[in-house]
DNA sequence: AGTTGACGGTACGGAACCGTACTGTATTCT
DNA sequence: AGAATACAGTACGGTTCCGTACCGTCAACT
């Protein structure tokens, strides 16, 4: 996956030396991706700047001159990690959840996201930086449904219980849970039995006026 | 929470010597205790077998009289931090979901229990020995709700989804998302939140004939 | 042309870690 | 009493890893 992203700009799109010189990478996208194609093959065991390097084919230097230290590359590979779905105000409910499950979809089924979240988030729940850099992640991105859900309930189209937080964790408890915990796949017919189950949980009505 | 244990059986119960000798421990519990204990605390980076020896007050050839090797010790400490639900067969699907509750509650909030999970899950992902121990875990231990599950299909209590797979994960997914993904504390209110959620969304019905 | 800056390659010091070997001691079994 | 076992303590070899330093090169800029 991260060789993907390389070999996509590496080719033709800038009057560079053919000769080995690497495309330019200021702040060091491709260095991540290498890292987390890393991370996820191998887990945190495996992670190692010798390996980073020679894997992403780049001198030790090259890192240690963007990021102090190891942990400071994991920082950034949690943030470039981190997905943020948005999901427009359509006016519905019903629709704008089944956005949001498309994408919950795609991204867990993506290769190696279930090793890649693992592992970082073993990392930040033992470290109080990376915690912070998570939570974040976490505010700015899985947000979606929060928002979702928020809109719902100021449209009156779901009624019993109005915290959000549990709403949110009651939305993405299942699959995260079948996604990454139990590692099992989540295709549509899984995400249709979720979706069945906590739609008639949240009393779901269509709303008044739209 | 190791010393606890150790501390438990280390006076009063045995004709040993007073002077620092410890009380039989054939199986290596109280070193697999420390290493939890180790685990909670710092993490899978901070986990090493000379720590481990110096933490339990062991010397390491004694651990490796026990395992072959640190993996081993990993998956010894996994089957003895597995914990095992056992609920009862009372005849009624909401008494057994309200034990069931309780047993989730007191697990999740036992201090370290989300630095260990989030450890051990790490470990099972990128391990396919580790792995296998996990699965076996759980099925063995968390199948507990899978049990329930079945006397309340069987009892016909509730309709509308009879996969097994996903009602266990429809159930236990907002709990560890709430308590191990995002960190918050699972008290009585959440879990009300999440019962009156979840028992609306699977049709509750008292049994016919109970 | 000369300077600057980013890079690759390599080597290094220092530390940590794993797994093993050895020694001496206390306890238990025969 | 004597043998066997389990243990603590220590030391060791070999490896790995982190972070830094140095050097030569190549491209870009002035």
């Amino acid at each position: 996956m991260a060789e993907n992203r390389v070999d996509a700009t590496a080719e033709g799109d800038d009057p560079v030396t053919v000769g080995g010189t690497a495309e330019p990478d200021p702040g060091g996208e491709a260095i991540l991706d290498t890292a987390i194609w890393l991370l996820a093959d191998g887990g945190l065991s495996a992670f190692t700047i010798d390996r980073l390097a020679s894997t992403a084919r780049v001198s030790k230097t090259s890192i240690y001159r963007r990021w102090p230290d190891k942990k400071a590359v994991f920082r950034a590979v949690l943030s470039r990690w981190g997905h943020r779905a948005e999901v427009v105000d359509v006016g519905d409910f019903v629709t704008e959840l089944d956005q949001w499950y498309a994408d919950r979809r795609d991204t867990y089924n993506r290769e190696g996201f279930r090793e890649v979240a693992t592992s970082l988030l073993e990392l930040s729940v033992h470290d109080p930086e990376i915690g912070r850099a998570m939570d974040a992640d976490r505010r700015s991105g899985w947000t979606a449904m929060r928002q979702i859900l928020h809109r719902a309930l100021d449209r009156g189209e779901i009624t019993g219980v109005d915290d959000v937080d549990h709403l949110e964790q009651f939305f993405l408890g299942p699959i995260y849970c079948r996604a990454v915990l139990e590692g099992q796949e989540l295709d549509d017919a899984s995400i249709a039995h979720f979706r069945r189950l906590s739609l008639a949980a949240v009393n779901y009505r269509k709303a008044p006026r739209a």
